[in-house]
DNA sequence: ACATATAGTGAAACTAGATTCACAGCCGAG
DNA sequence: CTCGGCTGTGAATCTAGTTTCACTATATGT
């Protein structure tokens, strides 16, 4: 049976798709010319009029993730709120991305991603400091408006905001979707967040340096 | 030119050793039974004569990684300190492991590991979760004793005790080394541990950078 | 309707690796 | 010394996947 007719440009999108769909399920490895064929309801070979090779594929599921994490930054940054609201919000895209695919970090460490391309590597490296810069740079508007301690390495810190989401991430994948991302972020935000605010209710007291109040008395868990 | 004839028990180390190296240079891909057999010194061939098979060999690494960081376990847990000094510790050795090779998040986003493994999965998992398990357990311990303030969710810190040196480790891993994964870890301990401990005298903890300084987390970069 | 560009197909070639096997060299025990 | 059991070898086999190719079918614009 011969599959029907389609436009290039609706098939790439349907074979990436198909592409994303079997990373989630079984990882880079899984993505085979062959499987993915099968899930869009063609022959192998028919991919090749679509796309050059399995490399011109990949690149462009770089691409994808690439905008798809953009676009979450550039979502979470047009919310209105303060920086610390942005991170909040962008902590919560990142969460609901793990928990659709695990696209992103299961692309990162897949090793045949880079065996012998080392422009792959240092591109996953750019992107993937280009999204700490725009965190930094968030961090640095929370230091600038008051909400965020001065003192703090906004570098720092916006590597420490990854450490939110990416080990419940990893132990999401590894328990087969049985560890409660969505709790263990919410509970770790609000652990950070009150490591890097100012303090608000100390205000009171400001001017005195005595005693702070929102490390001892807040304990909404 | 033909090998030295060695006994089966040095070359199982051997082989072990340099599937490790080859991991270190390019991850669980460039693991191949030529690839060992060349740094070995021997032809594919012979591996079969220490091995049964791939599988085999795979076993014994993650055998190898679980004991590695059993006794990363071990020897923090000994060191006579308490609940917060020991999770300094073993910070600390962390990421000395991560900077001498990554094996560890490496083999565990690995799919070619897992697909059509479930039992390899569940127990990465177990072995994460057991490590999981002595971390809760030394805070709890750390919240008995009075440095780490009650009211936080132990499961929950631990968890969040991953991420100050898991995203540095994949930056480092990103960036062919060129991330300052010691720095990243010695501020981030510094804040971490600012927000999860007990404050003993109002005055002392708000000092800018932390007071305390590390005790164990060498700064050579 | 027709021409033509564009998808789709199945079979075959090509790859890279893992694995097997018959045979070779070395060593220690009897 | 010489046999048996190791370890090691090279060539051959097996497998799973990617890719190519000659050919077919279809949609579309004229």
């Amino acid at each position: 049976m011969r599959a029907e007719k389609l436009g290039s440009s609706i098939r790439r999108e349907q074979i990436a798709r198909a592409a994303f769909a079997l990373i989630a399920e079984g990882g880079l490895k899984a993505v085979r010319i062959g499987a993915i064929a099968r899930r869009v309801g063609v022959t192998p070979s028919a991919i090749y009029r679509h796309f050059a090779g399995k490399d011109e594929l990949l690149e462009e599921m770089i691409e994808l993730i690439r905008s798809r994490l953009e676009s979450n930054l550039q979502a979470a940054q047009e919310s209105k709120g303060d920086a610390l609201e942005v991170l909040e919000e962008l902590l919560a895209r990142m969460v609901g991305q793990i928990r659709e695919n695990q696209t992103i970090p299961r692309m990162i460490f897949a090793d045949d991603f880079y065996l012998g391309r080392p422009d792959r590597k240092s591109r996953a490296n750019a992107m993937i400091r280009s999204f700490l810069d725009r965190l930094t740079e968030t961090i640095r508007r929370g230091q600038r408006e008051g909400q965020i301690r001065p003192e703090l390495d906004a570098q720092v810190t916006s590597v420490m905001f990854l450490g939110l989401f990416m080990p419940p991430g990893i132990l999401w994948f590894l328990s087969d979707g049985g560890f409660d991302v969505t709790r263990q972020t919410r509970e770790a935000w609000m652990v950070f967040r009150r490591s890097i605010e100012v303090e608000r209710d100390a205000a009171q007291s400001r001017g005195r340096g005595g005693k702070r109040i929102a490390h001892s008395v807040r304990g909404r868990k």
